[in-house]
DNA sequence: CGAATGCTTGATGTTCTTCAAAGGTTGTGG
DNA sequence: CCACAACCTTTGAAGAACATCAAGCATTCG
């Protein structure tokens, strides 16, 4: 297994805020190791409590909730250097399922050691803290995007926040990204029929604003969309990185 | 000013878990006043800074993000021992507005003193990562209401979740509680209509189910509701209060 | 080659929105 | 104390956005 945490490739990227020497001691100790898994794989279950917390290094996932009768919310999509299974290790019980879309890397913590950070590392946590208050800011924008926002407004809205990540992350090239991800994971994730979804993004394409085929997004009218979507394109705010 | 903490009465409820001796006073040292604002007044704004934070002592209040073109989101609503300003708390800046719906009794705290309560009170510190992470498991719980159930369903969801709190809180007589928002709180809240808001809230009157009149919600009958509402009708996990 | 999966498109329904207006309550100024 | 405005709730009617149903097409995989 590689410890790559001094040479963590994710560490370059500007979104990401940098780790002091002492951070970085600290964190390769809180690491127990790596895992590969393929497309497709359950990571974490709605209503579990996990023993381990990940840090997302490579590949794409889902995060989502299933209603009793088998309707599903996509509550996000997990990208890499996000932080999953932190409700499991601060509640005990996850409030939703992550599963990966591709095959994924992640680096694996102890939930048993997340206490000990909160003891002798009140940066970390503080940082923590800030990802959940992150997330959280996310969902409320996401909410006011389901609830208020029509289907185009909203399919513009997710697209560009999806490149926009994409972007900080280093996995565009002109203006292209690859997005892993099946029409019918975007549709429950606006909570609209994969019908109407596939006809709003036509109509997406048809006014020449974005293309999304193959697993490739392409953002063909960055001003265009931004309209639509109701926010500017801007880069992300730096995030710490755990 | 009275400074309660050492009796203040939200600690008596089961819902919150209890002091330390310790910890009390610690909270004493962090808070730094009282606040009694009216009804319909603006706390927090979206997109601000707040050099203060909150914990609800009495009244109720409303979580909404406000889209650039005036259409709003209710993100959730605001109930004694809630902790508000926890955005501007970690990240600097909020992602929804909160105002008042009733009279509101405020127990305020210094923004800066946050990051001490990091350093060296860690129980405490985990708390708030503990409020960010239920905060976060909720919204991802509306997200699903609001993207996957119907009207008949999200409004029987968010009165049981409501009168679940009401409950927690020793608000309730019988099947009864205060609730003191409008029609258009709820809509908002569900990205319905008044209208079909009005209308879906008089189909659960007219099934014996709910009553919601004058300020004061009735639950008529719990079990049919709960069937309605798709989740059950238990008491709430008891939650840290900051 | 057949089966499975995902994308696309047309036709038909239903849920929900918008428009419009009226009734009840509260507060305020004359 | 009445008149009037402001606010919220309620109801009916018409229209739009979105869901459901159904089928065809392309690609992948065993």
């Amino acid at each position: 297994m590689a410890v790559k945490c001094d040479n963590c490739p994710l560490r370059e990227l500007e979104i990401f805020v940098p780790f002091t020497t002492e951070e970085a001691r600290f964190m390769k100790g809180f690491k127990i190791g790596e895992l590969t898994v393929d497309a497709q794989t359950p990571l974490l279950i709605e209503g579990s409590n996990a023993p381990q917390l990940y840090t997302v290094l490579a590949g794409q996932g889902v995060r989502f909730k299933t209603l009793e009768d088998g309707r599903r919310q996509v509550v996000n999509f997990v990208f890499p250097g996000d932080f999953i299974g932190l409700q499991a290790g601060v509640m005990g019980e996850m409030g939703h399922s992550i599963t990966s879309a591709t095959e994924m890397t992640l680096c694996v913590f102890d939930r048993a050691e997340i206490w000990s950070l909160f003891k002798s590392h009140p940066d970390r946590a503080f940082d923590l803290t800030w990802l959940a208050a992150s997330e959280e800011m996310f969902l409320g924008e996401s909410l006011a995007t389901i609830g208020q926002r029509s289907a185009l407004e909203a399919v513009a809205w997710t697209l560009q926040r999806l490149f926009q990540r994409g972007e900080a992350l280093g996995l565009t090239t002109a203006n292209e990204m690859p997005l892993p991800f099946r029409q019918q994971d975007l549709a429950d994730a606006l909570g609209l029929s994969l019908v109407h979804t596939n006809k709003t993004l036509a109509k997406l394409k048809d006014r020449g604003m974005v293309l999304w085929q193959d697993g490739v997004l392409g953002i063909l009218d960055r001003t265009g969309l931004s309209d639509v979507a109701g926010i500017p394109m801007e880069a992300l705010r730096p995030r710490p990185l755990i």
